[in-house]
RNA sequence: CGCGAGGUAGAGCAGUGGUAGCUCGUCGGGCUCAUAACCCGAAGGUCGCAGGUUCGAGUCCUGCCCUCGCUACCA
């Protein structure tokens, strides 16, 4: 294992809230990885911010009369306030409409320039005149020349599937202004992405065969297999950064371009803020980048923002982007436009004090392979029958006999039997595991194994029935208990990526947050809480769900369907 | 259409050549410390379909079907 880790969480796009799809595929993984360095002591930058730039934005803020700003900032607030009582633990969280970012774009950008690496091509492109500005084909709409659709996009009809060029559609109207667009000159900075071909193939095809995850590797592997091409790097656009050269007056950077810049531009802010250097952890060979993404983004992760940072010659690259799939709702694809989708902000505040069972459903039923599904039923029988009946059940059964029996005083112990020495083993073998199959991106394995410990402690407690030996065998009462409380808290410890707010209470009611534990007290080598030690009083770690709030979940969720 | 990923018990998943497994659900039993929670046991699968390789295939090869995604200005 490395020491130092940057670890980068996409930046959500400021034109909607979070939706569980993103914290599923993006955010909990991320955070679960983050927590879990930082308990095994490594030097752990966990970076995202808003990304505020790009046509959706614009245009979002035309159509509510509202300028792109007033947009950015309702959703950065919204969004940042989220992740943060969501317990999503970053060490940075900024914004791509900050100078600081600004600069290290056109930074970037010039470096690139100066290296003449970009490629400068002109080509007519769509223009409405009306709304005075360039049109993306996507808002572009006429008749498809090939089925006749009368509201074929400038991409796509989605009539008949064929892919188009908005310059083939027969009368194209700007869904802007609802003029006709007409073709006008226009020059871009390009990067050529077909001259990295050798350096991607060498880097990730024959590099990364066996480490990385296969949807991804695949993804990869067919975007080369199909040839790269030259990629447009800027935009005729007035909302972004401007392009930091003569002769590119209105034109700023393609929101591709600078999104991923805001990693760095993050992880800068963080280290000014800190009085820290902040280049190790972009330009040491020792520190492991690892982007966390959706499968939307792979290109953009593993092959243009890479170019990008091995064309100016001093960036490290990713060690790994572990992309998720995509998570359904219900049976359907989440949609923002749809309004199908729960939405984080929501869920915070119709399910307070219950961020642990999302993260925990999320992660145990995570994309990892394939797309998955979220049902308000699976949430609530994986809250019930899972973190209530034997995570919390377990606790508090431990937490109650030892109230009960010693007054919250762990008793003492002369020596330990081999049967309980057993099941102490056991539980620093399944710690080992969940260690190492978070390092593996696998965080439902991981979370499977941390229920585990808990079922564990259920069955030792079922089979040695201290409450039938109380009175005629109290010796053994007491080393029953003793060690039902050491794999407590190890339950306490290797919850904290996973579960931190079960986390802090569970340290709470064992009384042990001055002990310091660190992960690697979990493995067990030895005790973790000493006899004498005096524990609070049960308090419940999960709330039941009832059948009336999932009802009312999906209800709302079909009422407030859009069409 | 092309490319990528996936198709394994009612549901969600694991399993890359050697007697099909885990969690939830269902059914039966046990326990009563515990949020009617916990523990044990059972039923339930022609591993998408059809061929092939092999002593032996969920696992390798070929073809087909279905789902999702990507296809370069939807960020």
């Amino acid at each position: 294992m490395s020491k130092r880790y940057t670890i980068t969480a996409a930046l959500p796009y400021t034109n909607g809230p979070i939706h569980i799809g993103h914290l599923a595929g993006v955010y909990v993984p991320a955070d679960i990885y983050a927590r879990y360095l930082r308990n095994r002591g490594k030097d752990v930058a966990f970076i995202c911010g808003s990304d505020e730039h790009g046509v959706a934005i614009a245009l979002k803020a035309k159509m509510e009369n509202k300028t792109p700003q007033q947009i950015i900032d309702y959703y950065d607030e919204l969004i940042r306030n989220s992740f943060n009582s969501f317990g999503i633990s970053f060490d940075n969280y900024s914004r791509t409409s900050r100078k600081i970012h600004y600069d290290t774009s056109q930074e970037i950008f010039k470096d690139l320039n100066k290296k003449n690496i970009f490629q400068e091509i002109e080509s007519e492109q769509l223009y409405d005149s009306e709304a005075k500005q360039f049109l993306a084909d996507r808002y572009v709409i006429g008749i498809c020349p090939i089925c006749q659709n009368t509201e074929a996009y400038g991409d796509q009809c989605e009539s008949c599937g064929s892919s188009l060029s908005a310059t083939e559609l027969i009368n194209p109207q700007s869904t802007l202004s609802g003029s006709k667009p007409k073709m006008r000159n226009t020059k871009h900075w390009y990067l050529p992405l077909d001259k990295f071909e050798n350096f991607i193939n060498e880097w990730i095809i024959k590099g990364h065969k066996s480490d990385w995850k296969q949807n991804v590797y695949g993804q990869v592997k067919s975007w080369i297999d199909n040839g790269l091409k030259p990629r447009a790097v800027t935009r005729d656009l007035d909302w972004g950064i401007p392009v930091p050269i003569d002769g590119a007056k209105g034109k700023v950077l393609y929101v591709w371009f600078d999104a991923p810049i805001g990693y760095i531009s993050s992880t800068k802010e963080w280290a000014n803020n800190n009085g820290i250097d902040w280049e190790p952890y972009w330009k040491d060979k020792e520190t492991k980048l690892i982007h966390f993404i959706g499968k939307d983004n792979i290109v953009f992760h593993c092959i243009i923002f890479p170019i990008m940072l091995h064309a100016s010659g001093s960036f490290i690259l990713p060690k790994n982007v572990p992309a998720n799939e995509f998570l359904n709702l219900e049976g359907e694809k989440i949609s923002t436009s749809k309004n199908w989708a729960v939405w984080l902000h929501e869920y915070l505040e119709e399910f307070p004090n219950q961020q642990d069972t999302l993260r925990y459903v999320l992660t145990s039923n995570a994309p990892e392979t394939k797309d998955n599904d979220f049902t308000w039923d699976e949430f609530q029988s994986r809250n019930n029958n899972e973190l209530v009946a034997i995570y919390g059940n377990f606790i508090n059964r431990v937490v109650v006999l030892t109230n009960k029996y010693y007054d919250g005083i762990i008793p003492k112990i002369e020596t330990r039997l081999p049967e309980d020495e057993k099941i102490i083993d056991q539980i620093g073998i399944i710690s080992k595991k969940i260690g190492s199959s978070i390092e593996k991106y696998k965080f439902r394995e991981a979370s499977q194994n941390l229920m585990q410990i808990a079922r564990t402690g259920n069955k030792y407690l079922a089979e040695k029935e201290p409450w039938k030996l109380i009175d005629k065998d109290p010796k053994r009462v007491s080393e029953i208990i003793y060690t039902a409380l050491q794999i407590s808290a190890c339950l306490a410890i290797v919850s904290e990526p996973f579960l931190p707010f079960t986390h802090e209470k569970l340290l709470s009611i064992l009384n042990i947050e001055s002990l310091k534990l660190s992960w690697n007290d979990a493995f067990m080598k030895n005790d973790l809480i000493p006899s004498g030690h005096q524990i609070s009083k049960a308090m419940l770690l999960f709330k039941k769900i009832e059948d009336i709030e999932i009802e009312n979940q999906r209800l709302k969720l079909v009422n407030n369907k859009k069409i």
